[in-house]
DNA sequence: TTAACTGCAAATCCTTTGCAAATCA
DNA sequence: TGATTTGCAAAGGATTTGCAGTTAA
C-alpha cells in the first residue's frame, strides 16, 4: 500500500496513509472530526492535530478537496473528478453530480460580463427525499 | 430613517439601524469585523456581540445575506436581487454579477439527474485585473 | 543520523452567550 | 413599567501551533 501512494509530503507516514484512505473510502464528504474518530479505530492514539495537518497537506497537494458549506462546516471530498454538488435542504446530505451541466457557461459569462473567469462552481439545493405516495 | 426601516426584530435600535445601513451602503461584501470597525466610528461604544447579534437577526429576517467564502471567511451582502458572484483569485474581491446566466439550468439539472433541485448558486473565479499592455 | 512527522497541550480566531444595566414602546 | 436590546466579559468550537519525542529514509 505504501507503493500505491504516490509521494505525498516529504516522507511516508501511517497516519497520513490512513487519513487519505478514509477520505477516499467514502462519498459522504466527511468532516475533520469524522475522519479523526474513524482513524482512531485503526490508530488509537492518533491526534486531532495530526489529522488537521495531514488534511491540509493532502489539500495542498491536490489529493483531496476541501469544501466549505454555507453553514460554515468544513468537509473533505476525495472525488477529484469534475463535479457539482446537490445539497439536500432537509438532511444536509451532499450528493456528487457528475453529469456535465451548462457546458458553455464560462463562455456565456465572459461574453455577458467581459470578465475573465477561468473556473466556476455550481451548487444545487433541494430535497432529495421522494414525496410520500 | 426609523420609519424607512420596515420592522426588524421586536423594536427599533440605533445599533441595528446603523449596522443595516453599513451593509446596504457598500458592495464590498464586508465581514463582521469591518462592520464593527465602521459602526464604531458612529457609535463608539457599540460592542462586537451586538454586531453579531444584529447581523444574525438581519439574515434571519432576510434583510441581508450571509456568504461563506471558500477560505472560510464569512461576509455579508446587502444585495437581495438574484445574482452570482465573481471572485478574483488575485485580490479576493467579490463582484456581483446580475446578468442572467444558464437560465434553464434547474430544468437541465432535473432532467439529467432526476433530483428535485429548487435553487442553485454559481460562483465564478478568475483574475479581474487586465493583463498589462 | 537527521529532518520530517507525531502527540500533546496551549494558543488563536471567530462567534455565541449569560448577565446586569439601559432603552424602546 | 416591562420586555427587548445592549455592553461587557467569559465561554465555546474549530483549527493551528510550539515543542519534545518518535520515526522514515
Amino acid at each position: 500500500m505504501k507503493d500505491a501512494l504516490e509521494k505525498i509530503g516529504q516522507r511516508y507516514s501511517r497516519q497520513r496513509e490512513e487519513i487519505l484512505k478514509l477520505v477516499l473510502s467514502t462519498d459522504s464528504h466527511p468532516t475533520a472530526d469524522w475522519i479523526y474518530e474513524h482513524a482512531r479505530e485503526i490508530i488509537p492514539n492518533i491526534s486531532l492535530g495530526t489529522v488537521y495537518r495531514n488534511l491540509n497537506l493532502l489539500v495542498d497537494e491536490r489529493k483531496i478537496n476541501r469544501l466549505v458549506m454555507d453553514d460554515g462546516v468544513v468537509r473533505y471530498d476525495g472525488n477529484l473528478r469534475e463535479h457539482h454538488h446537490f445539497i439536500c435542504t432537509k438532511t444536509g446530505k451532499i450528493i456528487d453530480i457528475e453529469q456535465p451541466l451548462a457546458e458553455n457557461i464560462l463562455e456565456e459569462f465572459r461574453k455577458k460580463t467581459g470578465l475573465n473567469a477561468s473556473s466556476y462552481k455550481i451548487e444545487f439545493y433541494g430535497s432529495s427525499e421522494q414525496p410520500t405516495q
